[in-house]
DNA sequence: ATTACTGCAAAAGATTTGCACTAGG
DNA sequence: CCTAGTGCAAATCTTTTGCAGTAAT
């Protein structure tokens, strides 16, 4: 499931971080997407309507939320950029290495292995990256 | 299983590159070591020995091999780096945010996991990459 | 009022690239 | 021989940082 941008804003409240209109444009905007956006990606998309808005907001922001574990970072995909992803409840990320696309596929298998990480680990979680890449069905035609 | 020497030169080889020196020595150390290296690590690790090893090599040889599929690549674990695991079989990467200590945890439910994208993708799959991350009981106490 | 947050620009790194030379096959 | 591979240094690009002004609480 999607986070919301309820949850988002709340969890930075909550972390005692001021809601300025800019971290709030970056909840929206993760909220509203879903694709796994980088930092850019974020940026590119909010600039327009938001005059002047700084990257460095933009990482600020995407780093504290992922600290609190209501976003999860998948790491760079191949394309040298951190992806985010707005959606914490369990499932595998498939990537294409080529064209560098990212597709969601939900597993019970997945479920399964959050909760025994969970119970066995000792680790106190703040997120997941079950990323999965290779050539996406598209993209091994075009290399034949 | 962690991969051997002989299946990383193996691999190059039947890519069709040519196995000098600097690849034979950056096999072999993925082989030998049993921790998660970045780039840089295996270059300060080989540079002594090696009089005059270009970082560039480095990242090319580590990119061949995680495309042929041989080695995984880990992304970066919230120190920034890329880092690479030359151990394919199916297991969880678990990373704390705080030390960067990455430490492996068998599971079968990644066994089954990887099984089921294997065979309902539709991808070629070329590596995984199932990390979670947060704080290891160590740092955890540190915090408190 | 306080003091965290922002934008900007500069800095810091990691990775990539261009090129002339070297060496594998 | 021939061409891929190498080292080196410069270039690129993402992410981080320092600072002074701005605004959330």
């Amino acid at each position: 499931m999607h986070a919301t941008t309820e949850v988002l804003t709340t969890s930075l409240k909550g972390a005692g971080m001021r809601m300025t209109p800019q971290r709030a444009a970056i909840c929206a905007n993760l909220a509203e997407r879903d694709d796994h956006p980088s930092a850019a990606m974020i940026y590119d998309d909010l600039r327009p309507q938001f005059e002047s808005l700084s990257l460095a907001t933009v990482y600020n922001t995407l780093d504290a939320l992922a600290k609190l574990g209501v976003i999860n970072s998948l790491g760079g995909a191949g394309d040298g950029k951190v992806h985010y992803d707005a959606d914490t409840e369990p499932h595998v990320n498939l990537a294409c290495i080529s064209c560098n696309k990212i597709v969601d596929i939900p597993s019970s298998h997945v479920q399964e292995l959050d909760e025994e990480i969970t119970s066995t680990s000792g680790y106190k979680l703040l997120g997941a990256r079950v990323l999965y890449y290779g050539l996406c069905p598209e993209c091994q035609e075009k290399s034949t």
